[in-house]
DNA sequence: AGCACGCCGACT
DNA sequence: GTCGGCGTGCTC
């Protein structure tokens, strides 16, 4: 019998990741297998990508190495179908990352403790049947062409307009014509209570999929899915894109602008564009949905041709909106005696703040204070008036560099030496503090002993259990007042909560991304969803020192379009997202000087060869990265940004096929970043 | 990415 | 003498 041969993808970084192996002569394989290969030294996991090869397909292979045989063969069940290596191959292009690599990183641990589980099917709490007119409208828009193949949808609903229903609608709609769903979120909004409502309601089994599933659990999800052909719900974070669901009808991706699901180690894939390109090889339809959209996807549903698809809801099922008030912290220019608010005792709490907090809890109500943490944001601003240092061409904050002591912008080549005084009202106090959760918990039990404080952020909550132990604490009242991060933002309803404080905006606004303002209107928007779900007077206070910025008038006003209007204004000038696209190309090494010479020398081979075809791609950088040198790593980025998709991916091939790296540097490309570092 | 080989400093 | 630091090189 002939000797035939195959191409295995497999987990090492050469330029593909897949290397050419002999086929076993006692059982046979095929595309999408999984399997054991020699690999060097050692024993590698590998996927099958070709098969059946003959010596004449392979013969520059046969020429160079000694084939070696595959090993072994995982059972059938744990084998890849064409359409999950579809979407593998899809991510490799799209993101430049080799397929070897994207699939043994993305493909769910389900070899790692194959044990067999139980599932736990939850009965949770009934919730309202009856939509809305506004929710009935989007639903029957939806439910129309839930069979007409790849279409994409999109839901902006502020905060408690009650999308979930409407999602539930649609995937009950679903399961009845036996098809299954995929309902994508952010890790944090996935909680045990919210998929017992979703498996009471729907009257079937939920599965859950997050970083509390172990790898035993992945194991049995995946053989429920692959065994049995009921339809089912995987309710789960951005990884669930990578579950066998056959028989796919319907695609759900809830608060699609959470930056969680940006992956950005490892293989750096977007699970909300990854899901959009699953559907599409499933041919069904996708929503996406959120109160605070980002701006490509307003720019994609409302501008562009998709309008007919994007649907609003606009007003609260219950309750009311908090007002916005605006509490001015800047010292003002005037000499002579005046108030320093950073030297007493209460800083960084504003006196007028703490007022209005002391007042809520003395009448029995809780209050929430957020507190942004983005310390490295090392921005400079005039502590006097407000005034912050920006870029002109790109309008986003210049950093400051302390080495060197200049700012210079992430965005273009401009810098300038750190200034002295402020060239607008001549104060000396230009730089910025941060502070933290523990600080501001610390001055307000100083000022509030007899109330309750506690923090909430990732160093007080570290699993579920926490989690639900410290919401549980602050609906039984046994907590006042919460201080916390980001995290306490997201998805979660307090009753008796009509005040909250939100402070460090202005390190949001001013850090030096594109995305900016984009940030700090999401998640004041999002703040802003947090309180008075119950009541009709809430407030929420922001301690700023821009009040001038228009976004806090279109926060308070509701006025979303206007938001967007003028920021897709801004980005259309600088050509960002989604006029350009971007990708960002790190280099990486131990060496400072070596890296500086090799990704100056790439720079200039990227500009010339787009100089000489033509191409409309601009090169950001060669620039060092924010934190230069981090765990003795020194850090230098190329940004590339074009209106054109194909050609910034020429140019990424380009530099893929033809980058002679230095000695010990090692790269890794980053395709539509989240922020650059 | 792993993993091994190999060459230099400080320990039972 | 050898244990172990991490620099270098290779994987069909």
């Amino acid at each position: 019998m002939l000797k035939t041969y195959c191409k295995v993808a497999v987990k090492y970084p050469g330029p593909e990741g897949i290397l050419t192996y002999q086929c076993p002569e006692d059982f046979s394989i095929k595309r999408g297998d999984l399997v054991d290969v020699p690999l060097g030294r050692r024993k590698a996991k590998g996927c099958v990508v070709q098969s059946g090869l003959t010596e004449i397909d392979v013969k520059d292979d046969l020429a160079k190495y000694t084939l070696k045989p595959v090993v072994s063969k995982e059972d059938d069940l744990f084998c890849l179908t064409e359409k999950e290596l579809s979407l593998y191959e899809w991510m490799s292009r799209y993101y430049h990352y080799n397929l070897g690599m994207t699939i043994l990183e993305c493909l769910p641990k389900i070899l790692k403790r194959p044990r067999a589980v139980d599932f736990i099917k939850g009965e949770g709490e009934s919730i309202p049947h009856t939509l809305n007119p506004d929710q009935q409208y989007t639903f029957d828009e939806i439910s129309n062409k839930l069979n007409a193949g790849f279409e994409r949808f999109y839901i902006h609903g502020v905060t408690g307009s009650g999308k979930t229903l409407i999602y539930l609608n649609l995937m009950k709609k679903t399961l009845s014509e036996g098809k299954s769903v995929l309902f994508l979120l952010p890790e944090i909004n996935l909680t045990p209570q919210f998929t017992q409502t979703f498996s009471k309601f729907l009257e079937c089994p939920v599965l859950p999929y997050h970083s509390g599933v172990s790898n035993s659990e992945k194991n049995a999800i995946w053989k429920e899915l692959k065994e049995n052909s009921n339809p089912v719900v995987v309710m789960g974070v951005r990884s669930s894109v990578f579950l066998p669901i056959d028989n796919l009808g319907l695609v759900i991706v809830d608060e699609e602008h959470d930056q969680s699901f940006k992956q950005s180690d490892r293989c750096p894939y977007n699970g909300r564009d990854t899901a959009t390109k699953k559907a599409q090889l499933s041919n069904c339809p996708i929503v996406l949905g959120s109160a605070t959209p980002t701006v490509e996807n307003f720019f994609t549903f409302r501008e562009g041709n998709k309008s007919s698809n994007y649907f609003t809801l606009e007003k609260r099922a219950s309750g009311g909106f908090p007002k916005i008030e605006l509490i001015d912290c800047r010292e003002g220019k005037e000499k002579g005696p005046r108030k320093k608010f950073e030297e007493n005792d209460l800083w960084p709490i504003h006196p007028k703040a703490l007022e209005q907090i002391k007042e809520k809890l003395s009448l029995g109500e809780q209050v929430l204070v957020f507190v942004n943490r983005l310390g490295f944001a090392n921005h400079i601003q005039c502590r006097g008036c407000g005034y912050k240092f920006e870029d002109p061409n790109t309008n986003t904050a210049l950093r400051y560099f302390k080495s060197r002591n200049i700012l210079s912008s992430a965005h273009s080549d401009y810098e300038i030496p750190m200034p002295e005084i402020c060239p607008d009202c001549g104060n000396m106090s230009l730089l910025q503090k941060g502070f933290g959760t523990e600080k501001i918990q610390d001055v307000l039990q100083h000022h509030l002993p007899e109330y309750n404080i506690e923090r909430f952020d990732r160093d007080e909550i570290k699993n579920v259990k926490q989690l639900e132990d410290k919401l549980d604490r602050f609906h039984k009242k046994e907590i006042d007042l919460f201080v916390g991060t980001q995290m306490l933002s997201k998805g979660h309803n307090f009753e008796r909560v009509n005040l909250v404080l939100v402070m460090g905006v202005d390190s949001i606004m001013n850090f030096p991304d594109f995305r900016a303002i984009e940030k700090a209107y999401q998640l004041i928007t999002q703040i802003n969803g947090r309180a008075g779900r119950f009541s009709t007077d809430a407030k929420v206070l922001i301690q700023t020192l821009a009040p001038g910025n228009k976004v806090f008038e279109y926060i308070q006003n509701h006025s979303f379009s206007e938001f967007y209007e003028e920021e897709l204004i801004i980005r259309d000038i600088s050509r960002f997202p989604p006029f350009g696209k971007m990708a960002a190309i790190y280099f990486h090494s131990r060496f400072r000087e070596r890296l500086m010479t090799n990704v100056i020398s790439v720079g200039e081979t990227l500009k010339s060869v787009i100089q000489k075809n033509n191409l409309e791609v601009d090169i950001l950088g060669p620039s060092p990265a924010m934190i230069e040198k981090r765990a003795n790593q020194f850090t230098w980025y190329i940004a590339l940004k074009s209106n054109d998709t194909n050609q910034l991916h020429k140019v990424l091939s380009f530099f893929e096929n033809s980058y002679n790296r230095g000695q010990s540097i090692t790269y890794k490309i980053d395709v539509d970043p989240y922020q650059i570092y």
